[in-house]
DNA sequence: CTGTTAGCGCCTTCAA
DNA sequence: TTGAAGGCGCTAACAG
């Protein structure tokens, strides 16, 4: 089912046919003619072909950490709802949390794809370095890099955090455990350096290694009570989710015993027991906000940095006065 | 960066780059000459030529009704994996739980790719058949179509289901309450229908539309409570726990008030509160078994269809006694 | 407005 | 074992 059999179907030349297919203007009767030759050979142009002689694939890669975090999902969505009604497909890899991997898979990616969308990224700075200098089309989601000139739409994680923290503190906790997300991820060191700041608000806080999943705050409970806190402050819903799980198991009653908090708002916060206390990143806008950029810099034109998108503090049940 | 380019550099003819890069016999000489050159260039084959050129795209496409839900995640995992073992991408699209837009999403996607894995396809069996038709390079995951032929790998959610009812029968519930899934899913009515053999061994079941995510499952209990079950069976775990917020919103303890069940064992299953009793889908080996599918068609080979695997009953807190 | 033609980068006969 | 040459399906000049 090439253009030439849809050529010869509707008797004109295989240049009518590509021009029909393109839009560009034709003689109706010609077109019209064009049209059901290739509808009654269902025929559709092969991509490879396209894409040799244009150079462009349609296509948008997009990196994340972990397809299974519904965090990174729902930005993926929204991505892929836009560049959708653009014509563009995503090819979508996951690094499964393996920052040493990313640069790798990027480079791969980058072969297929007419853009990269790097979504949190773990990366050191100079594995960036090494794909900014590779292609001009990469743009970042939740990671600011100074100084390699990429664009970038993330939110504002140092604020979300701070909020929650005084959110904390007016109800009265004094002694905190965060329970930290991968070292190397961005969104990790802003809500380090916001519960670090809380300590000018009288906050003491103990900083304890967990990670980016559910297991990961699961099993780092038990470490962040002999702190003895009156809250636990999570890197993320899932993490919160974990600990939640652990806090259960320990018989401690959250949030009469321990606040718990999280960032995100994936879905399974609104429905846990109790609810999540957390921080609302806007997937949608940074999904769109990512379509926006990438496309801009696909066309040519200097996208713009996007100041930090702001996180919604959603106060429900997790949360509540310092136990004492 | 061509071939050309990379032929010039080490003074050979493309074809012998051709030869080298796809691991023909090439004298050493020339051949470490070749990839000194090409390394030092940076050169990469284009993709779409390649694919111009040879027909294939190294690339499979994979149709999930929604990435958002772990289980589909986990499957498309281990799909990955193998999948990129054999020098082979994954291009995923989401269906959006939308039945009818998969025919016309899985039609596109044969544009691009090799060969496609529907997962738990809604679409009717007309629209597989015109798939079928369209493509011999397509494999179903838990979808058991019989007369068309497509090798198929399925989880045996009939004989899970069971099992999970007479788990509850043994505890001495008597009247349950089944929260369905989509009347579309093949999965669906293998339950459905187990629920109802259920009935041989004296359960009195209520069947109540829910459909198959969190907020379904949240928003069904209402009604499902009007029956007056003293056990909720869901359609999946996703349903399952925003079933369980729901009876905690109406203060409803699991299990003592009533007991509760899912299906897939996703990972949020083990880390809810109670955690959940629910069976545990093979994720990884219907990844990999549709990679074995997919991978043979596509060789050219006939794929056997393979029996029905087994799913794990696993037992944890949210099932007890019948209250009365 | 339409057809002819020259490649896009690569693989693969076919000769040497 | 190697090189020359044709062609995969399509788009974009360039003529007409």
């Amino acid at each position: 089912m090439t253009i030439r059999s849809v050529a010869d179907a509707a008797g004109v030349s295989i240049a009518t046919v590509s021009r029909v297919m393109s839009g560009q203007s034709v003689r109706s009767e010609l077109a019209d003619r064009v049209r059901s030759a290739a509808e009654d050979l269902g025929y559709q142009p092969n991509p490879s072909a396209q894409g040799l002689v244009s150079g462009l694939n349609r296509t948008v890669g997009v990196v994340v950490p972990d397809l299974a975090n519904p965090y990174f999902n729902g930005v993926l969505k929204a991505l892929n709802v836009d560049a959708a009604r653009a014509g563009f497909r995503t090819l979508v890899a996951d690094s499964d949390n393996d920052e040493n991997e990313e640069l790798e898979i990027s480079r791969n990616l980058l072969r297929y794809v007419d853009g990269l969308v790097l979504v949190s990224p773990r990366m050191p700075s100079e594995s960036l370095h090494v794909l900014a200098k590779e292609s001009t089309n990469v743009v970042l989601v939740n990671r600011v890099a100074v100084g390699l000139g990429l664009p970038t739409v993330a939110v504002d994680a140092f604020g979300a955090m701070l909020e929650l923290c005084g959110h904390l503190a007016r109800l009265g906790h004094k002694k905190l455990a965060y329970l930290e997300g991968p070292a190397a991820a961005w969104q990790s060191v802003e809500r380090r350096r916001a519960v670090e700041h809380a300590a000018a608000f009288g906050l003491d806080v103990a900083f304890v290694p967990a990670g980016p999943s559910i297991q990961h705050g699961h099993d780092a409970v038990d470490e962040a009570l002999t702190h003895k806190p009156t809250a636990l402050v999570a890197f993320n819903d899932l993490v919160a989710l974990g600990a939640l799980s652990r806090l259960r198991e320990l018989n401690l009653r959250v949030p009469e015993d321990i606040s718990l908090t999280g960032t995100d708002d994936i879905a399974f916060a609104r429905f846990s027991t109790p609810s999540l206390t957390t921080t609302a990143a806007p997937q949608r806008r940074l999904g769109e906000g990512a379509w926006g950029l990438i496309s801009a810099v696909m066309a040519g034109e200097s996208a713009e940095e996007s100041p930090l998108l702001k996180a919604e503090m959603v106060v429900r049940d997790s949360t509540g006065p310092a136990a004492r």
